[in-house]
RNA sequence: GGUCUCAUGGCCGAGCGGUUAGGCACCGGUCUGCAAAACCGUCUACAGCAGUUCGAAUCUGCUUGAGACCUCCA
């Protein structure tokens, strides 16, 4: 695996390229990625994110690598609306829902982690929340303070742009130039307590509403939005480690503001490799709250979408996300998910066929080539568009194989069965397809099948078919194989 | 308005200068009592216009169109 190690390639934000990926210790690997904001359930496009983070883990996992993986859960912060207004989105939504902030927190953490176990993502080492680390928020405040790089005004904090700008490149992950940004973004209205516009909250003086409220040297208050990161990951991965991630939205100004705190109090910054993700589209345009055109991961297993005629397994949804590499958008339309079920069926039924594949002396195509191409598409900045085409490309010769026209030796076979079991399931995250019936069917399904086999023996088709037909108003597809009837 | 990204066959979606991406659909075939399913095969596209090159989907310029960020967002 040290070998596949070294021949990983990340597209690294920072750089705007693809370089080899070099932990910081040797087979360790730290990673952060920014989790969601827990005051609403989280919709089909933020669990794009997580589940292609959870690829990559998986597969870092799979090399070997000993991983550290950190995933925040933001249940308290202050962010800046369109009016520039500090907003407490939790507290916001407990009042409208009439509980208390903590609680509705609980509530959607309880749906996501039952929607991670849906979706077959693997649980992070370390999911801290923002409001268990406000003391290590303050306290990298303060450091922040200390050198220089921020103010406070009447009991809250700001981080001073300019004068970081003296010493470091803000816009350094984003591109953006300040002065640039300036024209162009709302200007300082009269109540603003900051000296420049660009500057932003560490620490928000508390409303007299606000229903969190922690204390502080500055007085009661609460953490701006960027700093719970900068501390949750410092605090358990170090004041630099190897991979910071997220949607592709939060590169301005979440990261880039990570990147400056970091700076700012530790003079680094916090990772090596910055990885981001696409969104997830509906009809060309960002799945989003604020849009309204998102939908919920439990209405897509329902078939509740009101968008699609029918509902798609779990299963489906993450095997159709992994045909798309995760740097690109990835439209959500019947059509794709359809073709996606498809292709997963097949896929699996493949896999199936594998474990029953006989071997011969010696192998009519080149196997270990073969399941190199898997490492090669990952070893590619993660490329599982193109793992999953080589595993279709495994398909049809495991296809061939099982009807004579290829043949496959006892080694190979064992390989392949091995690296088709590692890629299918461990890596891609696909789930063995459960039995799905009710278990006293089958029983009675063995009986009606015997049934019509009789009649089919017989030559009696009119109560073949009429047993088939009526089988199917019940939604039971029967298939005559040439092993025998099958049925689902 | 600024910054940036992208435009691929009926649909989704890889591709980073020369090789069939792949899946779905369509079509042809095998199998089958019929059907369905399954399997095999076929289908050669890169928004437009110029340019660079022996050679461009891939590089450059322009045009057109779409999207993201600039405000919370995964």
């Amino acid at each position: 695996m040290k070998a596949q190690q070294d021949q990983l390639v990340i597209y690294n934000t920072l750089k705007g390229e693809k370089e080899p990926f070099i932990p910081l210790v040797e087979g360790k690997v730290g990673m952060y990625v920014c989790g969601p904001t827990l005051y609403s359930e989280p919709h089909m496009g933020n669990m794009r994110t997580f589940i292609n983070f959870d690829l990559i883990y998986r597969y870092l996992l799979h090399l070997g690598f000993e991983v550290k993986y950190v995933r925040n859960i933001t249940d308290a912060g202050h962010i800046t609306n369109s009016a520039g207004q500090e907003v407490d989105s939790i507290g916001a939504a407990a009042k409208a829902e009439q509980l208390q902030s903590l609680e509705i927190v609980y509530k959607y953490a309880v749906k996501f982690q039952e929607l991670q176990r849906i979706y077959n993502m693997l649980p992070p080492s370390i999911e801290p929340t923002a409001t268990q680390h406000i003391q290590e928020q303050i306290e990298i405040i303060e450091q922040i303070i200390a050198n220089g790089y921020a103010y406070e005004v009447n009991g809250s904090v700001y981080f001073d742009t300019r004068r970081y700008m003296q010493d470091y490149n803000y816009g350094i992950l984003s591109g953006r130039k300040v002065d640039e940004l300036e024209n162009e973004t709302r200007t300082l209205n009269a109540q603003d307590e900051k000296r420049f516009f660009a500057d932003f909250a560490l620490w928000k003086k508390a409303n007299p509403d606000d229903m969190q409220i922690w204390r502080s040297p500055w007085g009661n208050g609460n953490p701006g939005w960027h700093i719970e990161c900068t501390a949750m990951s410092t605090k358990y991965l170090g004041k630099q480690f190897d991979i910071h991630g997220g949607g592709m939205d939060l590169k301005f100004p979440h990261h880039e503001d990570e990147i400056a705190q970091s700076c700012g109090s530790f003079g680094c910054n916090p990772a090596r490799y910055w990885m981001h993700a696409n969104m997830l589209n509906v009809n060309g345009q960002k799945m989003s709250k604020s849009f309204g055109n998102y939908f919920l991961p439990k209405q897509i297993l329902e078939g509740s979408t009101g968008l699609f005629e029918k509902s798609y397994s779990a299963n489906v949804v993450r095997f159709f996300m992994m045909q798309a590499h995760y740097r690109s958008n990835l439209d959500f339309t019947q059509d794709a998910l359809n073709a996606a079920e498809k292709g997963l069926s097949k896929l699996t039924d493949a896999v199936a066929t594998l474990e029953r594949l006989e071997a011969k002396e010696t192998s009519s195509f080149d196997v270990p080539a073969l399941v190199q191409s898997f490492y090669k598409a990952m070893n590619d900045d993660f490329n599982a568009p193109i793992l999953v085409a080589n595993l279709f490309e495994a398909t049809r010769l495991i296809n061939l194989v099982n009807d004579g026209k290829e043949q496959i030796s006892a080694p190979d076979l064992a390989l392949l069965k091995e690296k088709i079991a590692v890629f299918v399931f461990d890596v891609l995250g696909l789930q063995k397809e459960a039995a799905g019936a009710e278990s006293r069917l089958v029983p009675v399904m063995e009986l009606v099948l015997d049934l019509r086999g009789q009649a089919r023996t017989n030559k009696d088709w009119t109560t073949s078919d009429q047993i088939r037909d009526g089988l199917a108003k019940a939604g039971i597809v029967v298939k005559d194989g040439k092993e025998g009837t099958t049925w689902s």
